[in-house]
DNA sequence: TGAATAAATGAAAAAGGCTTGCATATAGAT
DNA sequence: ATCTATATGCAAGCCTTTTTCATTTATTCA
């Protein structure tokens, strides 16, 4: 899932380019840090490991652009907390997750169901535009036998 | 959706039962307004539809409960707001929504992907007790023209 | 290179969802 | 009817996220 810092300011500096959005510190150092995660943070934790490089306030705020301009994805694992992982080429940004109930440990999913089922669902309802959020919860092998 | 009441009781009592849990009236009523919503609903919403009948957090308390009884499910659809639905013995409680990410209209889908899928993850990651949560987002019809 | 200016940041405060502690009320058992 | 454990209300608090506004900074263009 890791991604070049390199080509991360490339796409960075290509998707705000005429869009009156800025390149700057803390939103390198948010994508900096987001193509070393192997799983989706919280701004929480994004903002300790900048250790306090940045306001809290401006990691939500970077987050909430980033999103919108498709760099970053949101994920929700059920604890009222969002999580973000950087939007990998390699899989469309599109992959899931499996989520121990007990310890809250996380497994990347490249499986996925067979996209009929949406296309299909959109239709039906005369959706557009429809994507879906998928994730696994369950026990894993060291929470089992607690 | 929509349950009886008589039902709902007469789930309520048998799972209550021996458990040192007791059937109280802001329970009787969280069910009985459950039971007419033909989606889920936030704990706000309950509370205001109660019109204050009892506190706010005794609605939260007893959700949860509900919730830990396998009553109630609960669902996220991404507002940063938990969304509660009675558990329908017809679907097993399982079903998935289609929400329109502008007027937040929210169409129940009674499809599902095959389970092998859940069931190969499972094995492949060796965890146990797997299950998922799945929800459509998209434009719907109206919101499409704006 | 050095203004000009539009956008981003920090700091403080607040909003919103949800939880906790504790005294009181109440369901269910005897 | 009484007793006891459980549930409730109220107040306070926690945590995540947003807003406001004055200040700083990135980018433009002269």
């Amino acid at each position: 899932m890791a991604h070049s810092h390199q080509h991360d300011l490339i796409d960075l500096r290509a998707k705000l380019r005429g869009k009156d959005h800025r390149i700057t510190k803390p939103r390198e150092e948010i994508l900096d840090l987001l193509g070393k995660e192997a799983h989706p943070v919280t701004a929480k934790t994004i903002h300790e490991k900048l250790s306090g490089s940045c306001d809290l306030v401006t990691v939500y705020r970077s987050l909430k652009m980033l999103e919108s301009m498709d760099l970053v994805k949101r994920f929700d694992f059920g604890d009222n907390t969002a999580r973000f992982e950087l939007i990998c080429p390699d899989d469309n940004g599109h992959h899931h997750h499996l989520i121990c109930k007990e310890c809250r440990t996380v497994v990347e999913i490249d499986e996925c169901f067979d996209s009929n089922l949406e296309s299909r669902i959109a239709k039906k309802h005369s959706f557009a535009e429809v994507t879906h959020q998928l994730e696994f919860f369950g026990l894993c092998s060291s929470c089992q036998t607690t």
